[in-house]
DNA sequence: GAGAATCTACCTATCAGTAGATAGATGACA
DNA sequence: TGTCATCTATCTACTGATAGGTAGATTCTC
């Protein structure tokens, strides 16, 4: 059974996300799992098909958590609020930052498959966010919105865990979520 | 004069904002000035000496730019936007995300001094940008507000960065205005 | 002003450690 | 018997770091 690859795959998101992609080696995957590097290789011939899966594998997760909190959510504020539980989830439990937003910052300096994987990430991100937004509001207008609450939480994420207080996570979103109601 | 000590500094500044912290190196640091690596140790001891250097100067130059900005802004809302230009100026003019946010989201892997300092950066412009709202908000409103203001420039520009898209950056800080001052 | 001492700004050479990656052997299991 | 999962052993390239050397400028002392 490859439960070998799932634990590869945990520690390596938790590695990214706590210190990055270019701080995550195979012989430190192999070493937290008891085998050898060679074997890390036998599942991923190469650090970026690692990086993809991983990548991969986090986006259906967010969005599936996205879709479950918000799927008795009427108002427009209520997915809104929804999709921000799910990040805040994500900070708690994981007591990091998201995957994208450390593979999005180091993006520069990452092989380009992956940064174009981020990169559909925070699209995709875009457009939830546009199509949960108030229906009468104009599509620039919600392209802004959407912009603004996608970077907020990305921002946040990266300023709590730097300060180590998820508090100021919650103050930047609690007046994010505040300033986009009224 | 130690112009090679500049000249180190701006090449480790680049690549950090670029890549991260784990992806420069001494090495290519020295080939891009056409000197050896030991040079490089000449000047900084140590890895992290260098990246605490490049912090101080990065903070001193921020706040700098910062106060000159705002020099003349009379309303919180001027203050307001003269915060937010220094930001949107560093993103054009260099092409990559602030200096700290990379180093923010990397911290858990960095030395403790260097998380330290980013974690200092932070802390300031949460200072300065409290003192800047207006009088009659309560501290905790501020500080609500300081933090969304914060957070938004930090994950703007590291979403702006993905994308390759200066744009994601102006509308999120266009909607992040509108919505700090209605 | 001459000579000695010291400093600056590099250099070469090397270290131990780690990076990602590969070939080929071994053993378990179906 | 063959496939799967893992191993040993190794490679090349690179990491940060150190030791020790040197040409040339500067400063100190007599």
């Amino acid at each position: 059974m490859s439960d070998t690859i799932d634990k590869l795959m945990d520690a390596a998101e938790r590695g990214i996300r706590l210190r990055g992609y270019h701080a995550v080696s195979f012989r430190d995957l192999a070493d937290e799992l008891g085998i050898k590097s060679s074997s890390v290789h036998y599942y991923f011939r190469q650090k970026e098909d690692l990086g993809l899966a991983v990548v991969e594998r986090y986006v259906a997760r967010v969005f599936a958590a996205v879709e479950a909190a918000a799927s008795d959510a009427q108002t427009p504020a209520d997915k809104l609020r929804a999709y921000c539980s799910v990040y805040r989830q994500a900070l708690t439990g994981s007591d990091s930052i998201c995957l994208c937003g450390m593979l999005g910052a180091e993006s520069a300096g990452l092989p380009d498959k992956l940064a174009a994987a981020i990169a559909a990430f925070f699209d995709a991100n875009l457009d939830w966010i546009a199509k949960a937004l108030p229906k009468d509001l104009s599509p620039k207008a919600r392209r802004g919105k959407a912009a603004h609450i996608l970077t907020t939480l990305q921002g946040a994420m990266i300023v709590a865990g730097t300060l180590k207080s998820n508090k100021i996570f919650d103050e930047a979103v609690a007046d994010l979520l505040t300033s986009v109601d009224g």
